[in-house]
DNA sequence: TTTTGAGTTGTTCGA
DNA sequence: GTCGAACAACTCAAA
């Protein structure tokens, strides 16, 4: 007779400190099964040698090492979700799966499939809120819509906000006992899977005081990055938000807890309006007739556009998988207004490269910048790319650590000029918004 | 129900 | 160089 587990499943919570779900878990009564499934699904898209890939990969050999000191050890599976099921249900006699929940599109269906299919077995599927401090509609209007401009959303956030109840510390140092005591269970290498390793790695993150009382005056200015990278560390649960809301708190300065406001924002917007992955927020943008010429397509990814603050944060992408935010902005209006490009092809190359993609925070943003999205951008506001390096580079010491050939005759020419560019995006949003 | 105030991140033009 | 208005009206949230 097979042993009688419940399985706790990582997915996005990639710690063992401070995760509800794992902590539940583990006050059960049956030992827990940890398992990661490398999910085929989301893995036949990816390049070899995805960074992303290789961070998830090494954060699990650190997990595994921690659970190693505990007398378990931590599974690790390739396949469809149902798949990898399907072989833990063979090997052990499975009562619970236990996860956190991922509010995602994808996710949200892939979680309803496998729990139909677990409970055709009589396996129960507990799922428990990890990722955010306040999720789906928690934060709500009082007649029950959901909030669809940031500000009042923050407000009502900031309102609800109780330090005891949102942000305690899930400690599971007393109940790491109940884990399954095996030491060698199956681990799949980053071979196995089918990668390599990556060229790019995952910064550490800095979350410290200095750092956080100075984000609201130094993040804007790319050359100084004073932002806290923590982006990747939050999209796969390398850090705890409740942890990041305490040192938050601790600042003088809103700003930083306000950032991470934005995100709970901008999930559970995608959670209300999971049509916006692919469909402009307020629909009569997706009249705008797109230019979606490929040629200066690849010339915007490639940081060959001949406007050197917009080429600097292309190539900084390309060759790191970050950008900074403020030159983000930046590119994204060009390439929706200048280049007239479907906003749908940057947020997918965002998705490819950005080590901190997040889905709803990319689509939110880049729905922002187009025009289309919640609280956007009115659509003639287009940044001027010239003006901004003077207000954000002036020294120009960002531009010149990503364009080495800036300011010689190798340097390309503009890919449209900007009075042009501009006169023909207000022209064409206007025909197409009347 | 109607009214009122307000809304992440900008630029250009003319005085 | 600096300032305010215009861009173009719109929609949301709350009283």
């Amino acid at each position: 007779m097979a042993q009688e587990v419940n399985v706790f499943w990582f997915r996005r919570d990639l710690r063992l400190h401070d995760n509800v779900g794992f902590f539940k878990a583990l006050h059960g009564k049956l030992p827990v099964l940890p398992v990661f499934i490398f999910d085929t699904n989301i893995l036949e898209e990816l390049p070899e040698d995805d960074a992303r890939v290789n961070f998830i990969h090494r954060q699990l050999n650190r997990m595994n090492d921690k659970l190693r000191e505990h007398g378990s050890s931590l599974l690790v599976l390739q396949g469809s979700p149902e798949d990898a099921f399907s072989e833990i249900l063979s090997d052990y006699e499975v009562k619970n799966v236990i996860t956190n929940r991922d509010y995602e599109p994808y996710a949200k269906q892939r979680d309803e499939e496998v729990e139909a299919m677990l409970s055709e077995k009589n396996i129960g599927f507990y799922t428990y809120k990890d990722q955010v401090i306040f999720e789906k509609d928690e934060v709500v209007k009082n007649d029950g819509d959901p909030y669809v401009v940031y500000t009042p959303y923050m407000k009502t956030w900031r309102d609800q906000f109780d330090p005891e109840k949102h942000i305690k510390d899930h400690d599971p140092a007393k109940v790491l006992k109940n884990l399954i005591q095996e030491k060698d269970l199956r681990f799949l290498s980053l071979e196995d899977i089918g990668f390599i390793p990556s060229e790019i790695q995952v910064p550490d993150y800095d979350v410290s005081e200095s750092l956080i009382d100075a984000y609201g005056k130094t993040r804007n200015f790319p050359d100084k990055d004073g932002t806290s990278h923590l982006g990747p560390h939050l999209r796969f649960g390398t850090v705890s938000i409740r942890q990041m809301v305490r040192k938050a708190l601790e600042s003088s300065s809103d700003v930083f807890l306000k950032e991470l406001i934005w995100r709970e924002f901008f999930m559970q917007i995608l959670y209300h309006y999971p049509h916006t992955v692919n469909k402009a927020f307020k629909s009569k943008y997706d009249r705008i007739p797109w230019r979606n010429n490929e040629e200066e397509f690849e010339r915007w990814k490639e940081g060959k556009t001949g406007y050197p603050l917009v080429d600097a944060g292309m190539r900084q992408l390309k060759a790191t998988g970050y950008m900074h935010n403020r030159v983000r902005m930046l590119v994204a209006s060009f390439l929706c207004k200048h280049l007239l490009i479907d906003w749908r092809w940057g947020e997918a190359y965002f998705a490819e490269k950005l080590l901190d993609y997040e889905q709803a925070s990319n689509v939110g943003n880049w729905q922002w910048a187009s025009g289309s999205g919640v609280d956007a951008a009115p659509y003639f506001r287009i940044f001027n790319p010239m003006t901004q390096v003077d207000k954000f580079d002036k020294d120009k010491r960002y531009i010149k650590t990503w364009v080495e050939e800036f300011g010689t005759d190798a340097y390309c020419d503009p890919v449209v000029e900007h009075k042009k560019g501009r006169e023909r995006a207000l022209d064409t949003y206007k025909e197409a918004l009347t």
